[in-house]
DNA sequence: CCGGCCCACGACAACCGTGTAACTACGGTC
DNA sequence: GACCGTAGTTACACGGTTGTCGTGGGCCGG
């Protein structure tokens, strides 16, 4: 079931990212959770399985060496974008629009008509490694309390999220 | 003639950065001019055509989103592999390490296999578009003194650097 | 009701990259 | 030799991102 709630420090380690940079995404609005946000101390956030998605390839375009503002852009273009299925799908940045490209061959033609630097993320990879990192939390520590998503409110109808359609 | 030097203030109009930027890179060792350093207050620093390209290759690469950061690594690598014409070459990035792809297929393999983000950047685009704003500059302010590449001693066995070879 | 634990929050420090501006030294001219 | 423009030098400030640490509020078991 990938319906269910995540809170914040186990979001750190499935994704791979420090406590403070969770924080720090969530307090500037580079990704507030999406089934509760903070509300004051003593409270939790708890984020959904496409949060985790997102996280995941703002992380890998850290590692890839962009920087966090380039990563906003892409966020924002990726929420406003979602294809139906995301594990065949690469994200490609040229710093000031985005694609989503579902071929090589398309990538190809970018590079022949582009002058600009390619940023390429492989969405298949990160869905991959993030389910594989959920089931190996799971084994460890098998399903804790409150983590069913279902905060009293349920019927938000706020910005789209992704989700898994494959 | 590609063989003459250029001037800070020359080469922030060339590459499209500001002064402060080229400073701070000189200081911090991303690039050293080739041709003069700078010895002191009321000298100047000559760059070579390579530095630009280089220069010119770290500016695609800022403008692309990534970070000043990673750029220092791509600009390593390119420097120790300087493949003979570049300008049919893509440079590839993906964070870790560094590679230089002569083919659109050569690049959709590395998409399959890898799992990374990739930074492509077409060098011959790059090649092409400071050639264009050379000769633009040259067509304004004609070949100005002190510019012409010979600081006294002229046989540096230093760093090796960038030069077309097309 | 009480004691702990988890976690959001707040404040602070540090680093990096860049802008701005004043200062200074060099090279040329008159 | 004094003047002047050019350009490197220095100092300061600022925004963005992350680390660290102490605080305090909520939740749960006893």
């Amino acid at each position: 079931m990938r319906d269910r709630g995540f809170g914040g420090p186990n979001v750190c380690a499935l994704v791979g990212i420090s406590y403070r940079q969770l924080d720090y995404w969530a307090r500037t609005g580079l990704l507030e959770p999406s089934l509760a946000p903070a509300t004051g101390s003593g409270s939790r956030r708890l984020y959904s399985y496409g949060d985790l998605v997102e996280l995941k390839v703002i992380k890998r375009l850290l590692d890839g060496g962009v920087s966090l503002r380039a990563a906003r852009r892409a966020i924002d273009f990726l929420r406003q974008n979602l294809a139906g299925d995301l594990s065949s799908v690469n994200l490609v940045l040229d710093g000031k629009r985005s694609i989503l490209a579902r071929s090589g061959e398309e990538i190809v033609d970018l590079l022949a008509g582009g002058q600009g630097v390619l940023n390429i993320v492989p969405l298949g990879s990160v869905l991959r490694e993030l389910d594989a990192a959920i089931v190996e939390l799971d084994e460890r520590r098998p399903v804790q309390a409150g983590e069913t998503a279902d905060p009293a409110g349920s019927s938000e109808g706020g910005t789209p999220r992704l989700d898994r359609e494959a």
